[in-house]
DNA sequence: GAATACTATATAGCGCGCTATTTAATTGCA
DNA sequence: TGCAATTAAATAGCGCGCTATATAGTATTC
């Protein structure tokens, strides 16, 4: 999975988890540290310095939140949303190469959800 | 998956990845990286390693080959040997936390197996 | 209002998995 | 036989994901 989005990828210069982390963004576009975290089920001491990998590329800014400033809100720049339209063929790219059917990839996808929760909730 | 091997394997002082290489060997006993690595989808830059702590931990010898000098076979040591009475409860555990009847996991696994030899043709 | 508890990031340190490269042993071919 | 090609491990270096811990800022409680 990792190494298929990685040749995908090699031509954006990113790599796959900087690539979920700017999936959630294209999405939402400004959001916090653990705001991300929670959609990826990742925490701080992994994304903080992913983060700073992709702000140094030029693709977020990093700033504490007015509000609460503990809160770090992490935000596209332009050259950040200009990305999402050169990732469009990774999708497809990698879609086709799983050579599933969209459904089965989704009952897949729902069948891996329902394990993870349960072994996340324990025995 | 990692997070409930790693609960259970704390007390074995081993990690999942660590786990995989123990139970390869408590198969085969002795084998070369390279016939480990291709039973679990690894290379020697990966193994190499993570069987020198194997090592340190007693648990494995690793020792040039007589026939082929380039070879390193792994062996397990009587301590590595006894672990694996120790380990018994962890399969059973892991298959407790999944929730999921054994054909149900056997469909997945043959599903996902699938899956990687799709993606590692490629597209 | 001050001490306490809680929350959001950050940091240190470890093991893993990878790519790219190196070293050493074996094979194969002229 | 000798030299090139191949093979098996090892090494260097990077990013990720984790645990444990530290450092702030915010909320709570008295």
């Amino acid at each position: 999975m990792n190494k298929v989005y990685r040749k995908l990828l090699k031509p954006l210069a990113i790599t796959y988890p900087q690539y979920l982390v700017m999936m959630v963004l294209w999405e939402h576009d400004s959001l916090s540290v653990s705001e991300i975290g929670e959609r990826l089920f990742l925490d701080s001491a992994t994304l903080t310095p992913l983060l700073k990998r992709l702000e140094s590329a030029g693709l977020v800014t990093r700033s504490r939140s007015r509000e609460d400033e503990r809160q770090v809100v992490v935000a596209l720049t332009a050259r950040g949303r200009s990305l999402q339209a050169r990732a469009g063929k990774v999708q497809e790219s990698v879609f086709c190469a799983t050579g599933c059917t969209a459904a089965a990839l989704k009952d897949l996808k729902g069948e891996l959800q329902r394990l993870r929760a349960r072994l996340a909730a324990g025995c």
